[in-house]
RNA sequence: GGGCGAUUAGCUCAGUUGGCUAGAGCACCAGCUCGACAAGCUGGGGGUCGAAGGUUCAAAUCCUUCAUCGCCCA
């Protein structure tokens, strides 16, 4: 890294050395320090198969600036990475690939065969959003880098199956499971999809047996499952079919003869207040068959083909079994109507293929008391949620827990460890390779075929990564984590069951802090997606903006709690944000030079108090924002700070003292000045600007002006803002003079005063306290105004000037010759009616015997204040109106 | 059907616990190459805060109802 700086800030050229400068200074390793306090966070596990997308881009800025943060307030800081191992995804990756290039199924190839294969497309491919999040600056400890397949976790899954299987927490049984065709495996309720779509509702008559004539209609949206009808129920008080209690009916099409019975289940009042029951094909039905002992026939196979218990429509697709079945009843006369209906279709959150609620045997955990477990760590306000209004979220789902369902038919992921020996005992072991039955010592043993979920792997990652089920220094010293930060859309998914397993197995809550982040949305407010391609590449922005740019612009648009609307040219405020720190930085080492800088024994002069005033401010304000998830402040703050007060004030206003030229103590004044401002811009920007930041600190470091300058922002420590001075004085004297260059700029704009001359401004202060403050900076008025001043209390107006009224301040703009009256009589007639206006409000108020006896003292007697200003400002105008020539 | 969120300038959004004349960025208009920055500087125009009620001395902010949009659950 060199000194040069470009005019412009060019990301492109150093963010590569800097993330390697940290690299090689190992500023991101997490060691466990027990003088120091910890502060950890687990990565969200991107898919080894993703890549990175704006909401990675979003997520992990606010992850990243969080560590940052806290590494430079002096803690522990680990922020662990890795990947998850993604079962289907990534199965469903490599399946296709087999396909594409060989034509051929994994089924052809084999399990180990496959699996060989997916571990190659892993080893190959997999940590590409690793890389990516690199370029992003994040500052993972990546020597701890995890997989949810290495070795570690495979073991603490192993661990926590075998743990939760002997406590009777996790059981095998047929239950409705949903089931994707395409995937050909079981998901988990939350990982169907439910999008609202059209459909249609048949209505079909079933035939009485022994009673010709005679029918009961029942209605279904999925007609093909009528092949595996085993009753039909009714309400047991359902007066319209009292009389057909314990009548059999006949299954059109198939003549299977099937009771009618009664369920408190049905609703009456929905349709004809009869439902078919399809036990093996509805979750609904599955109970009340199991209830009226109706038994089970699953009439689909595993790829959703009707099988030989579907009579002559075996072999069908499940969708031409439907229109088949739909046409054949409506030739035999038994299809009484259609309804068009909007309905909930479930479809497979990987692949969108409509889910088959199909009777299986598969492996479930009870949720009940693992549930309970995480209600009552809730009650006592663990986790805490960012934005709170999650926790009511999180809470409704832990209410209605269902059992989970964790066998998945796939052969990439965790093969659960579940035996039988040939006598028929089951037993679950941590055994990799176990050889006997511990039962009968049977040395015959065939494990489960299926894997288990990959949630359920992922559910342990706040301390599987930290080496459980060892007690290991990083686990005691790291866990509980600090905060977790991730999608709404997994809450149900990861966080819940982080919880319940943190708490079951480790004893406390995996972490303190949950953040919630917003929604990033395309500019038109739809979600990003691959299939609708709006999505904003986060690396073709870092390779065009910068990743301090895009960094930037993510947490400054993404209000707590709020969806976040994104669209290339919102990246512009961030580029242009860094290019200005950029100059701030280039000209305050092109002016302040090489060379300590010292502090002064006394700070006199106004401007400089009055930055570090302010300096004081933004750095303890950005403190409280980032330690309390109010980023988007936080960037707010430092964007105003730097931009409006120190570029656009102060360094104006330094320039002149800057200069060789200039008085020596006033010169070191402003150079100890400049130098401290930027010192603390650089901390305080670094969490969400890193780059930049530390490029600025390389650059800083060998100006010497410090010579207790740490060797990098990365690590550097974070200012404390109570060290800085705060000076009510300097805050309210420097308002007031912006004030007064803004009037003259105004009145010189309005009467066209070129910009190169200088005008001669008459100024009458009220009273001794403006002077002073003129007194202290009438040079850099003059300056920021191109004006030459005359001050003083109860100055009269000169002839052929301009006015401008500031509050009891008059200033009067020599104008010889080019006085336009009608412009000044527009100026002032304006100024009137604003203050008009608010004096009438204010006065209005005041004069509320209610709000005189309701209103806080001190409400009160600011709005007095303020009238007394008001009137005395209006009173000004007035009189200058007055003077103006007439016509 | 139930729950949550949103509605503020042309656009995208801020606006703490109710309390000055509601702010920013972009866009727009006018003027600027003045030795950090045109990705810039200076000045300016632009909003009855979705609608209607209510509480209050005081409402963008609290309450109720409604409208529109989005998300989640059934």
């Amino acid at each position: 890294m060199t000194t040069d700086m470009d005019t412009r800030y060019e990301p492109q050229k150093v963010e590569a050395d800097i993330y390697r400068f940290w690299e090689q200074r190992d500023a991101f390793r997490a060691v466990v320090d027990r003088s120091k306090v910890p502060y950890t966070i687990v990565i969200p596990p991107p898919n080894v198969t993703g890549a990175l997308h704006m909401g990675h881009g979003l997520n992990n800025t606010i992850q990243d600036l969080l560590i940052r943060f806290e590494r430079k307030r002096g803690k522990a800081a680990l922020w662990l990475p890795g990947t998850d191992h993604a079962g289907i995804a990534t199965q469903n990756v490599v399946e296709k690939q087999l396909m594409k290039t060989e034509g051929k199924r994994r089924q052809q190839l084999g399990r180990e065969a496959f699996l060989e294969r997916v571990w190659a497309w892993k080893n190959e491919y997999g940590d590409r959003i690793l890389q990516q999040l690199r370029r992003m600056g994040s500052s993972c400890d990546w020597s701890r880098t995890r997989f949810t397949l290495d070795d570690g976790l495979a073991r603490a899954v192993r661990h926590n199956f075998v743990k939760l299987y002997r406590e009777g927490l996790i059981f095998r049984g047929k239950r409705i499971i949903n089931w994707c065709p395409r995937c050909e495996t079981a998901l988990a309720d939350d990982e169907v999809e439910k999008p609202e779509r059209d459909g249609h509702l048949w209505h079909i008559k079933y035939p009485v047996k022994g009673k010709p004539g005679t029918f009961v209609t029942v209605a279904t949206s999925r007609p093909e499952t009528m092949l595996g009808d085993l009753g039909v129920a009714v309400h047991p008080d359902d007066e319209r079919y009292a009389a057909l209690r314990g009548a059999t009916l006949v299954l059109p099409l198939l003549q299977r003869e099937i009771p009618l019975f009664t369920d408190t289940a049905v609703e009456k009042d929905f349709g004809t207040g009869a439902v078919k029951v399809t036990p093996s094909h509805d979750p609904n039905d599955f109970e009340m068959g199991a209830r009226a002992k109706l038994g089970l026939l699953r009439v689909m196979d595993d790829r959703a083909v009707i099988n030989e218990h579907g009579g002559p429509y075996a072999g069908l697709k499940r969708e031409e079994a439907r229109k088949r079945i739909v046409a054949d009843l409506d030739a035999a006369g038994l299809l009484v109507k259609i309804d068009a209906i909007k309905h909930a279709v479930g479809q497979c959150y990987r692949c969108d293929t409509i889910v088959e609620p199909i009777e299986s045997l598969q492996w479930f955990v009870k949720m009940r008391p693992l549930a309970d477990l995480a209600l009552a760590a809730l009650e006592r306000g663990e986790p805490q949620f960012h934005p709170s209004r999650w926790a009511e979220f999180y809470k409704s789902w832990l209410v209605d827990v269902r059992d989970w369902c964790i066998s998945r038919q796939l052969w990439w992921g965790h093969r659960i460890p579940v035996l039988w020996c040939s006598k028929g005992h089951e037993f679950a072991t941590e055994d990799v390779a176990p050889t006997q039955c511990p039962t009968c010592g049977d040395t015959s043993l065939r494990q489960d075929e299926d894997v288990l979920d990959t949630w359920f792997s992922s559910a342990l990652w706040p301390f599987s990564t930290l080496g459980w089920p060892e007690k290991t220094d990083d686990l005691e010293f790291f866990y509980p984590t600090d905060t977790l930060s991730t999608d709404r859309g997994i809450i149900f998914f990861w966080v819940a069951r982080m919880v319940m397993m943190g708490l079951h197995n480790v004893g406390k809550i995996p972490f303190k802090h949950v953040n919630i982040h917003s929604t990033v949305l395309d500019e038109k407010g739809r979600k990003m997606s691959k299939s609708l391609g709006n999505g904003i590449d986060p690396l073709e922005i870092i390779d065009g903006y910068g990743a301090d740019a895009m960094r930037y612009s993510l947490i400054d648009l993404t209000v707590e709690g709020q969806d976040t609307k994104l669209s290339i040219t919102k990246f512009e405020k961030g580029r242009n944000f860094a290019n200005k720190m950029w100059n701030a930085a280039r000209f305050a080492i092109l002016k302040v030079g090489e060379g300590a800088v010292t502090k002064p024994a006394m700070l006199t002069d106004l401007a400089d108090r009055w930055i570090l005033s302010r300096l004081r401010g933004m750095v303890g304000s950005i403190t409280d924002c980032l330690a309390d998830f109010r980023f988007n402040e936080a960037a707010r703050e430092m964007y105003t700070f730097t931009w409006n007060h120190f570029c656009d004030w102060y360094l104006e206003i330094a320039k002149s003292r800057l200069e060789p030229t200039a008085a020596p103590e006033s010169r070191e004044a402003a150079r100890f000045v400049v130098a401290t401002v930027l010192r603390h811009v650089m901390h305080v920007s670094h969490p969400i600007m890193p780059y930049i930041t530390e490029r600025i600190w390389q650059v800083l470091r060998q100006q010497n002006w410090f010579t207790d300058l740490e060797e990098a922002c990365i690590t550097a420590r974070w200012p404390d803002a109570a060290t800085l001075p705060y000076d009510a004085e300097a805050d309210a004297r420097v308002d007031y003079l912006q004030e007064l260059v803004r009037g003259i700029r105004n009145a010189r704009a309005r009467n066209e005063v070129e910009l190169t001359k200088t005008v001669d401004v008459h100024i009458a202060v009220p009273s001794a306290t403006e002077r002073a403050a003129l007194d202290q900076a009438a040079d850099w008025v003059e300056k920021l105004a191109k004006a030459k001043l005359t001050y003083a209390q109860g100055l009269k107006r000169p002839p052929d000037s301009d006015v401008e009224v500031i509050g009891s301040t008059e200033l009067f703009l020599s104008l010889a010759g080019l006085i336009d009256v009608g412009k000044q009589r527009a100026n002032l007639e304006k100024a009137k009616a604003k203050l008009e206006g608010a004096v009438k409000s204010v006065d209005a108020k005041l004069g509320n015997a209610q709000f005189r006896e309701k209103a806080p003292a001190e409400v009160i007697a600011s709005e007095e204040k303020r009238r007394d200003e008001l009137k005395a400002e209006l009173a000004k105008v007035l009189a200058n109106l007055d003077a103006l020539p007439k016509g």
